[in-house]
DNA sequence: CTGAAAGCGCTTACAG
DNA sequence: CTGAAAGCGCTTACAG
């Protein structure tokens, strides 16, 4: 900056102003810093301008597994909503999500003074121990769920297998059964109770729901389940990924689908569509989510000075996308 | 760090000692500031520690498409790594993949002052931009395939694609027809000339191979034209996801897998397996890369004083995964 | 083993 | 519209 200052003849402060887009500038002292700088190729020192505005444009994400779609996807979104608001994301992903892997991330990720953290750690136990950490600093929980004292983006995981659900009993389904995602996970729950609010408005039976880790391998397992049970004429899966394995399963065991068994997943994989059958699934806007994830940790970062307000829970709705695994049910 | 040093009754640089481990503090006066540390929860600046001491401890890294299961893994593995060795990440993804958007990215992480690079946008046309940059600071191009002038991690795609089409031939195909990936990007290549190599070495029929875009869809598209050819009896699709598109056009024509028609694919996403029927395929070790690009980034770091020596290249080996869509041919 | 001093490269009031 | 001064919170020689 000095040797810009030099080269322009001016000040630095002069420089200053001309890099923060300062009004009180004369036109042609402007330019002809402008060229200096160019000149010089010349580019400001980020740690001198952080340690003296105390802002270091830095958003620490704390991920996991970036080879499931949804959170993968949710990364993009998030990533480029910060950039077009000038923010820098340093990003950490987790191997195994617990509470103490998620407060260590967080940890690390303090150490570069972060202004503010995401956290994409859908679990009950990492949601609850987000609440009061010692950071100071904003943080949203993506699909956080109900979580009432937490910022919190989220599809709207209910209503999306509500959709779902509704969708097989108005094919003439006499009842759903389901094939959830872990416990503590609030995607599963999330899920699970919009099955069950369906089932339970149409007076359907609720069959206890069997659950799975979202890899197709156990989807594949439970799958061979549901195959045996002469009962089941459709199945709701939490995830696409799963429903892979149960379509499988179906296939490998004889059972038609959609013809005797149809099948619903979650997520919309692009995969899905070319699945054997292309599966009827309910689509997330992960993109959105990330996009408005930035926009309520920039908003809690604004008002920081008056925390008065509570927390808010912002809920992007999920749409069914009908293809070809569902169908009228037949005898088995 | 005034604070502390108040509390421990001491200098602070006797604190900045105790934090950086310097050998030189009476074991007492460590004990009294660790514990002054520990009551006011205090962390150091960053900003004012990258100021003087010239480093960010920060890796820009620039990705696409977190969508795609390798760059995503890729990127996992990087994480960890980086991690492992004290250094941040700031990630920007990109959602087209150009010479001048690598750029653009490029340009914005530097305004953090990033110590290093490294780049996953294995295109011919990008990586040959990458050489000469004018940041002063070392690149690593992950999947840069064979650049010279670049210090690059790849995964041996010629010889996975070599594994892939050798396995057809000894099961007794006549020859191997390929869906490639699209023009212009390394990995494409790579495999193109892994498959063509097998080939000629066997003296069998070399078909222009078809071209697609990576994703399901054209997988789809380009298997319908190839169920429609009578002569072909096994496919290497250059990836899962389009190796997806083909079983669904072959099983959807009435072409059975692997009886008429034998199909392997490339990556051994974890759906690969359940595909109908499941996927032979090339795996690829995505952590392994992540971390060896971390590895040889800080050893440019290192050697940053002395620019000598020649770009290095690190080939991690690829591996055939032998699964239910592979067979000797019979008549079709 | 420990402290007083200088300086990293910026921005921000304060003068003029 | 522009410059001289102070200070952000650290680390690094330099003394002692």
């Amino acid at each position: 900056m000095a040797d810009v200052a030099r080269i322009a003849g001016v000040s630095h402060q002069t420089v200053s102003r001309v890099l923060n887009g300062h009004p009180n500038v004369k036109a042609e002292t402007r330019t002809r810093v402008e060229m200096a700088i160019d000149e010089l190729g010349y580019r400001r020192n980020s740690s001198a301008r952080a340690l003296v505005t105390r802002r270091t444009s830095v958003i620490g994400v704390v991920a996991f597994d970036p080879t499931l779609y949804g959170p993968a996807s949710t990364l993009g979104g998030i990533e480029r909503a910060a950039r077009a608001a000038g923010y820098f994301l340093s990003v950490v992903t987790l191997q195994t999500v617990t509470r103490e892997a998620v407060r260590e991330a967080m940890d690390y990720l303090a150490q570069q003074s972060v202004e503010g953290y995401i956290v994409i750690a859908p679990l009950r136990t990492v949601v609850d121990g987000l609440v009061d950490l010692p950071y100071g600093r904003p943080v949203v929980a993506v699909e956080g769920g109900q979580a009432p004292d937490l910022p919190v983006v989220c599809v709207d995981q209910p209503g999306g297998a509500y959709l779902a659900t509704r969708h097989l009993l108005e094919l003439g389904h006499r009842t759903v059964h389901h094939v959830a995602g872990p416990h503590d996970w609030l995607e599963s729950e999330g899920r699970v109770a919009g099955w069950r609010r369906a089932l339970e408005e149409a007076g359907a039976p609720v069959h206890e729901p069997l659950s799975g880790d979202w890899r197709p391998r156990e989807g594949y397992e439970l799958g061979r389940r549901l195959a045996e049970d002469r009962e089941v004429t459709s199945v709701f899966v939490a995830n696409d990924q799963m429903a892979l394995g149960v379509l499988r399963a179906l296939g490998e065991t004889g059972v038609r689908v959609p013809q005797e068994v149809s099948v619903v997943g979650f997520d919309d994989v692009p995969e899905a569509e070319f699945f054997t059958p292309p599966l009827t699934t309910v689509a997330q806007d992960f993109s959105e989510v990330g996009q408005r994830s930035i926009a309520l940790l920039l908003s809690l970062l604004e008002e920081s000075d008056s925390p008065g307000t509570a927390p808010k829970r912002d809920v992007v709705p999920a749409r069914l996308i009908t293809r070809q695994s569902t169908a009228t049910p037949s005898t088995r």
